[in-house]
RNA sequence: GCUAGCGUAGCUCAGCGGUAGAGCUCCCGCCUUGUAAGCGGGUGGUCGUGGGUUCGAUUCCCACCGCUAGCUCCA
């Protein structure tokens, strides 16, 4: 006879099994009413769902209007409502099979096999919704049955549901004595889906859903087999929750860097010179430039040397830094003389034994570096080396390049040609662990420094599919220990993610959180013992006896481009006044006082800042639309009455008017601002 | 790479089997301006590229290129 231990730790017991819904009816009306669900022992179940023993519950909601929906309300609304989408897309699109449609973090989606000659697309949108709502309007119960699974399996044999069939199949192989279905209303009569469940007690509880794109997905995630449709969808309790997810995509449209850096001529993608590959424009530029004097400064300061490279090496050196053959795929294809083609052209040599001619080694060449270490390691074999001359920190604007898919690139986020803000350590393997702390704190300084302050850790660490890693395992258990040490002292949470390293060795990922509160993988420190051996390095220690180094790789901004990029929508453009491009702008009122507008951009300018005169022949009105359109921190606009008292207007950007300042305080602020690095103190409301 | 959508002036977009449109930008005038767009005029397009259907294609069809979303991938 099943006690029911309730969140408040209060008891009731039954004589006889119970469900959630006599749980909530017991306890009130007006749970009763808003109950959509029921956690039994940490997991979600049906409301229905029979309970025979002892158990910890409580009773799932759809909660208040005006509060966050709980994660599990979601789940089963979302969830339910994959199944109205599911048969609202059978009904308006005959011949379809369905494979699998789960509740995400977003939303749902549904993955559908069409036949050939009927395809899905975001036109068939409204009337699916229609028939959506007219399911949800009927508000049919959500049935639970079960099939033993000789009998379920024939069940959908007869139907002839291949991908279905798939599920229950794997189902059973993970322990599953019977299969369930749920029908959206009345078993054998109203649709019905292979289902694991939980669902909704009826459709009506969807309180408010919007389809929202077409998108391909593989079977099993495999890209060798079938494709599948999957359409995407959302669903919430409230209405206007809905609203409120929409909003936040619209607030991330409106922060898309590829749009705020087309307004404000950051940079250009011209698919003339290529695809993924960034031309920065002037105030682009600015921005990198500023990025890189940032970095430059603390590498000086804290031991690292500068130093530059080429962007092309010659195939061997990829070849035993373990890049070429490991990471083929992600490459530009190699370089290979004109004369050595022709030769081999000439032998009746194909493309395909060319292309094999260069992997086994017989034809060299170069390629477009992928990264920078293989240079970096024979600059610091280029001298012997002493115990004493460690830790070397090589450190390097380096450009790599990767083929990466094309449907893979984004603007700035995912290119073909970046710059990483490189540096490689070789060190004693006593002092592995403090220079992985002396990057991570480096880390640490770029993200404060840049308002990115909400931030999390995870160290990828190797899995068992070994054909993936160079290197000896042991060699790995050590830098991945090393690795979990430094993480476990920073001041933040870090997980585990097996199967997360690089080829060469484990590595610390810092995944942050921008402004609305979307992640982004930035600044990487990777632990490598594989390089160093490949490459034959040593130094020689106190004993006089050759040893090996060991490499940290690290880059605190990742990429000079994704960060940027992420800047960007971080920002929404507002950059702080010592990245804008245009740090200040001067208004003249009208043509009378454009001279002391010069006059006071020279001021400004002999210190250093980034200004220019608005003199044209506009109202002060359209210059100011137009300078905060341009998201310029600080508008000038003077008069006759500021040239005469040595004064300067000053408009701040996202602040407003601050009436007449003497000069020399607003250059002694302004450069103060800009020295001391300081992020704009208010959120930016400009547009 | 896959699926869907999209590609028209520098930008944002409308149009559509029958001589290519708007707003902003830009240029030229007028106005001489004090805190979020004064007024008038003008320049500007091989309608992504190549084929096909048609008397006629920016419009319909096919291929390619590029972009967007998602999938897969990301040293």
């Amino acid at each position: 006879m099943p006690r029911i231990t309730l969140p408040d730790g209060s008891h009731r017991d039954y004589d006889t099994p119970v469900t959630g819904v006599v749980i909530a009816g017991d306890i009130g009306e007006r749970l009763l009413k808003s109950a959509i669900g029921i956690m039994v022992d940490g997991d979600i179940k049906d409301l229905s769902g029979v309970i025979t023993s002892d158990s910890e519950v409580s009773i799932i909601t759809e909660g208040r209007k005006k509060e966050e929906p709980s994660e599990e309300a979601l789940y089963l609304i979302r969830h339910s409502c994959a199944h109205v989408m599911a048969e609202a897309i059978e009904r308006v699109i005959p011949g379809t099979q369905l494979v699998y449609g789960p509740p995400t973090d977003q939303g749902f989606y549904y993955d559908i096999h069409f036949s050939d000659d009927r395809i899905i697309s975001t036109d068939d949108f409204s009337s699916i919704e229609d028939h959506m709502k007219q399911i949800i309007a009927e508000d049919r119960p959500f049935q639970r049955y079960e099939l033993a699974a000789d009998e379920g399996l024939a069940k959908l044999r007869e139907e002839g549901s291949k991908y279905k069939l798939d599920n229950a199949q794997r189902a059973i192989d993970a322990g599953s004595e019977n299969l369930t279905w749920y029908a959206t209303g009345e078993p054998g009569c109203d649709w019905e889906d292979l289902c694991r469940g939980p669902h909704l007690p009826s459709t009506g509880r969807i309180g408010a859903f919007r389809l929202m794109s077409v998108a391909s997905a593989y079977w099993h995630g495999d890209a060798t087999s079938d494709s599948l449709t999957r359409v995407y969808g959302t669903a919430f309790p409230h209405p206007a929750q809905l609203q409120t997810q929409l909003d936040r995509l619209e607030e991330a449209r409106r922060r898309d860097h590829r749009v705020i850096a087309k307004k404000l001529n950051l940079f250009r993608i011209d698919e003339t010179v290529g695809q993924g590959l960034v031309l920065w424009q002037p105030n682009g530029a600015v921005i990198r430039r500023e990025l890189e004097e940032f970095i430059r400064m603390h590498l000086v300061a804290t031991g690292y040397q500068m130093v530059y490279s080429p962007h092309v090496g010659k195939l061997d050196l990829y070849r035993t830094s373990g890049h070429f053959p490991y990471y083929q795929e992600s490459q530009f294809p190699p370089l290979i003389s004109s004369d050595f083609l022709k030769a081999v052209s000439d032998e009746g040599c194909s493309c395909a034994d060319l292309s094999h001619r260069i992997d086994v080694g017989e034809i060299d060449g170069f390629i477009l570096k992928p990264m920078n270490c293989p240079h970096h390691i024979k600059i610091f074999d280029a001298e012997p080396r002493s115990y004493r001359d460690l830790p070397v920190r090589l450190a390097e604007f380096g450009t790599v390049y990767r083929w990466e898919q094309s449907g893979e690139l984004n603007g700035l986020i995912r290119v073909r040609g970046f710059t990483q803000d490189d540096a490689h350590i070789f060190c004693t393997e006593d002092q592995v662990y403090d220079e992985i702390q002396g990057c991570l704190e480096l880390v640490k300084l770029v993200l404060s420094t840049l308002g990115l302050d909400d931030y999390r850790v995870r160290v990828g660490l190797r899995d068992d599919d070994n054909s993936k890693y160079a290197g000896d395992p042991q060699l790995w258990d050590q830098a991945e220990a090393a690795c979990l040490k430094a993480a476990s002292t920073l001041a933040v949470p870090f997980s585990k993610e097996p199967g997360e390293a690089a080829f060469y060795g484990p590595k610390i990922d810092f995944v942050v959180k921008d402004a609305i509160g979307r992640e982004w993988q930035l600044g990487t420190v990777q632990v490598d013992y594989n390089l160093p051996e490949r490459f034959d390095l040593k130094y020689t220690g106190a004993d006089n006896i050759d040893h090996r180094p060991v490499m940290v790789h690290r880059a605190p901004f990742g990429s000079l481009e994704r960060f940027i990029g992420i800047l960007i929508e971080h920002y929404e453009g507002n950059f702080p006044t010592w990245l804008a491009p245009e740090q200040v702008r001067v208004l003249s009122i009208s043509e009378k006082f454009v001279d002391y507008a010069c006059a006071v951009k020279e001021r400004l300018a002999a210190e250093g800042l980034r200004v220019t005169v608005d003199n044209s022949d506009e109202r002060v009105n359209a210059k100011i639309k137009v300078g905060a359109q341009q998201k310029i921190p600080y508008l000038l606009i003077v008069g006759g009455r500021d040239a005469e008292a040595g004064t300067v207007s000053v408009r701040q950007r996202g602040v407003g008017d601050l009436g007449a300042v003497d000069l020399d305080r607003f250059i002694s602020d302004i450069t103060a601002e800009v020295s001391e690095r300081r992020l704009p103190t208010v959120n930016e409301e400009d547009n």
